[in-house]
DNA sequence: CGCTACTTTGACGTTTCTCAAATCCTGTGG
DNA sequence: CCACAGGATTTGAGAAACGTCAAAGTAGCG
């Protein structure tokens, strides 16, 4: 079953370095990120050592095998962490959105690919200074450990979803997940009629969730057809009832939101 | 190790709480749990408050929602981490071999069931102590951070084969990975040929892999009928030649043996 | 030596995939 | 402002993989 290559042609075009990197105090991850329980004066060792990237949506951030010399934390925007099997088969096995930690302290190279879905922003630390300083700072490597917990969690989630659910309840479950997390953005609890756009195309959202493309989008009709979601262009998704697409997506409840 | 009576196969029976438990500097498990990097004073806090429980194969260990009063390490057999949709379909999200950690610290309320596959014996501490510990000592949480990691990576090698593996890869997969931890513990490379027992029943084998026990059934006997393997009883697989699984397996070379 | 639970096998149904073609956005250039 | 190019998406038809239901066969234990 080979599968239409990766579309992004202009991919070696290098990432911005973003000169005048703003301070941490001021940072939109500043309560969630790697960084959340550091002191002002922790603060400033990493604010030393810190530089900012960004790409553009389709850009490949690092290549499984390649050395990682740097690791970081999104600032904005959503990249995919992939896996494939040699004639081609993919998997999208993490979602890394605003906050979230990109690479392993302690490893010299990269175990998977990391794209951006959309145009991304990373605050970058040096790999070499970072395991350094995780060593002496309890605080990040206390914070790391909570936040690989929390990872972890969410890819047995996941697990339970590609291994058991129907092609219908993985994509419901997919909306659900995008709508939570732009629910949380904004600081409100998920509910009633709701307005997003898709971080991702057809193809990696089947990749996402171990489907092809066109049954993703089979069953995106499916829900339209259903009423449970309306379609606004490409990757604008209103759902007139939160909770209707929660009842398609298999879980229990609200499903899955720990914490 | 003490005995359990047989008669408590069918699992509400408590489990058994060892009294005379081994020193830490013996244990089976010593340099790769989560106690791999204590120095022997550390161990001396860890001898004190730790507790073994012993589990018959089937029997619950913690359900999802319980209250978790301890956290351990596996020190022999094998346990799975299970999590279930609410109309019954079950999948499992982790198999915990000897040395690897089960709980969460910081976390009240478990959040998978755990079941013992096999007679497990397991090294438990209380997790109020634990936790006090963890914040103590670096090499704990260090280790635990490795360990989460590690845990992440395989996490993430599953949903690859969640989600695009064919049944027959999948089954060959899992035969393999149960060969090389086998080598393992033989401190041998897996090669050539190989005996080995199935830790899983057939239905568990296809909750762990996100197919129905009857389909693994069928593949595991055209493997058989493939002469990639043969058969000894229920449980007991022959590899005529290690390398044939792998073939079958859809990885690449000899696949996802980090370390 | 006979249960009992686990496993295998068969026939058939359903879901999802594959291959192919049409249609729709989005950004670009006239 | 509109037409157009080109990727992204949708839709269709048929095939393959896997699941479901049912029945028969084994291993292993007492």
């Amino acid at each position: 079953m080979p599968k239409t290559s990766l579309t992004q042609i202009n991919s070696q075009v290098p990432a911005t370095t973003a000169q005048g990197a703003p301070r941490c105090g001021e940072c939109p991850i500043r309560y969630r990120a790697v960084c959340a329980q550091c002191e002002t004066d922790e603060l400033k060792v990493l604010e030393q050592i810190k530089f900012y990237r960004s790409y553009e949506p389709g850009q490949p951030i690092i290549w499984e095998g390649d050395r990682m010399d740097f690791v970081g934390s999104v600032v904005t925007g959503v990249a995919s962490l992939t896996q494939t099997l040699e004639d081609g088969r993919t998997q999208v096995v993490g979602l890394l959105l605003p906050s979230d930690f990109l690479g392993r302290p302690g490893r010299e190279r990269a175990a998977y690919n990391a794209t951006a879905a959309t145009k991304v922003v990373l605050c970058c630390f040096r790999r070499k200074p970072f395991d350094d300083l995780m060593r002496e700072t309890p605080h990040i490597a206390h914070r790391l450990l909570e936040m690989t917990l929390d990872e972890l969690d969410a890819a047995r989630e996941w697990m339970l979803l590609l291994g058991r659910k129907t092609a219908r309840e993985k994509i419901a479950s997919f909306i659900a997940i995008v709508a939570r997390r732009e629910a949380a953005l904004q600081k409100r609890r998920p509910a009633g009629r709701m307005e997003l756009e898709l971080p991702l195309t057809r193809e990696a959202m089947a990749d996402y969730l171990g489907l092809t493309l066109e049954t993703v989008s089979r069953q995106v009709s499916a829900l339209k057809r259903d009423g449970v979601i309306e379609l606004k262009g490409k990757r604008g998704v209103i759902l007139p009832d939160f909770s209707r697409i929660v009842d398609e997506s298999g879980d229990d409840a609200d499903g899955g939101m720990v914490d």
